[in-house]
DNA sequence: CTTGACTCCGTACTTAGGTACGGAGTGTAT
DNA sequence: ATACACTCCGTACCTAAGTACGGAGTCAAG
């Protein structure tokens, strides 16, 4: 579970690992999600702490998040008696917003699968709908005859 | 379900309809993302066709897609026998791809979840726990103890 | 002790998705 | 028939999130 050294890494190699580019590094740096790290001779030494931090930004963006909101989930670690409530209060909001989205993308996905069943299947019944339709009508779409699923 | 005319609106009035700014109705005509209309002595007339459209593309960016992506769903109208089968197949990979999200999403919740419940609840077992560390181990969190839910 | 890879820094460029500007034409209510 | 709101168009500007450039310093191997 303890690594021997590979702390100490320049910007080359944390990019490396962390699978972006040495100038996102430098970005992020000004941006403030990395703290300004040591120095060895002008170069900048990094940690394991650092690959950690930046695998999670992407994680996070990947989820249809920014950088802003990367940057308050990682606020989150600075954790102490004081700052508790504060954050638990955070971690909250973060949850009712992500519960939102995905209540908001199983409608789509139900919506789309719905207009495929229709779209996709042209039987005898031209029960075609409109995707339009589908979302002005509250997802509710075209062939709600069968309600089983 | 059938008005009266409320047919044939100005670019402002669109605008207003769809709750967005004039700029970004001729924004997403250069786009594609609306078919040129009809012109009055110059003047773009639009179609309640056209509104339900724009608020499509809104809510599917919402979800955190890109234009792009809210045009392909538009394309999916283009329905017919010829493109029918591109179409079912253009639809499983939008639901393909919301669901992994949604899967993510979820993971996300169970981490803040448990962080919250750890970081925010000082109890006298210290088991704080980092969101960084969280995530590297695959967000099985610091307490793994009870796992119902 | 030279060569090549890596790093430094500031600055400029890019794409997505708009937003704002400004001068000219148009439509409408009084 | 004149004021005022609305529309036209091209162009410029803006934020987010990088990406690229280029000249200078540094490090490590041969």
């Amino acid at each position: 579970m303890g690594s021997i050294q590979s702390d100490q890494m320049t910007i080359g190699t944390l990019a490396k690992r962390a699978g972006v580019g040495v100038e996102t590094i430098r970005f992020y740096q000004r941006k403030g999600l990395l703290h300004e790290p040591v120095r060895q001779a002008g170069f900048r030494k990094y940690s394991d702490d650092d690959v950690k931090r930046i695998r999670f930004v992407k994680r996070v963006q990947e989820l249809g998040f920014t950088l802003k909101d990367a940057q308050e989930l990682l606020d989150l670690q600075l954790c102490n008696e004081e700052t508790s409530p504060r954050l638990a209060e955070a971690c909250n909001d973060k949850i009712v917003e992500i519960e939102r989205k995905i209540t908001d993308l199983k409608q789509m996905i139900g919506m789309l699968r719905k207009f495929s069943q229709t779209c996709g299947n042209h039987g005898p019944r031209q029960t075609q709908c409109s995707l339009l339709d589908c979302f002005e009508n509250n997802w509710e779409c075209c062939d709600t005859s069968r309600e089983g699923e």
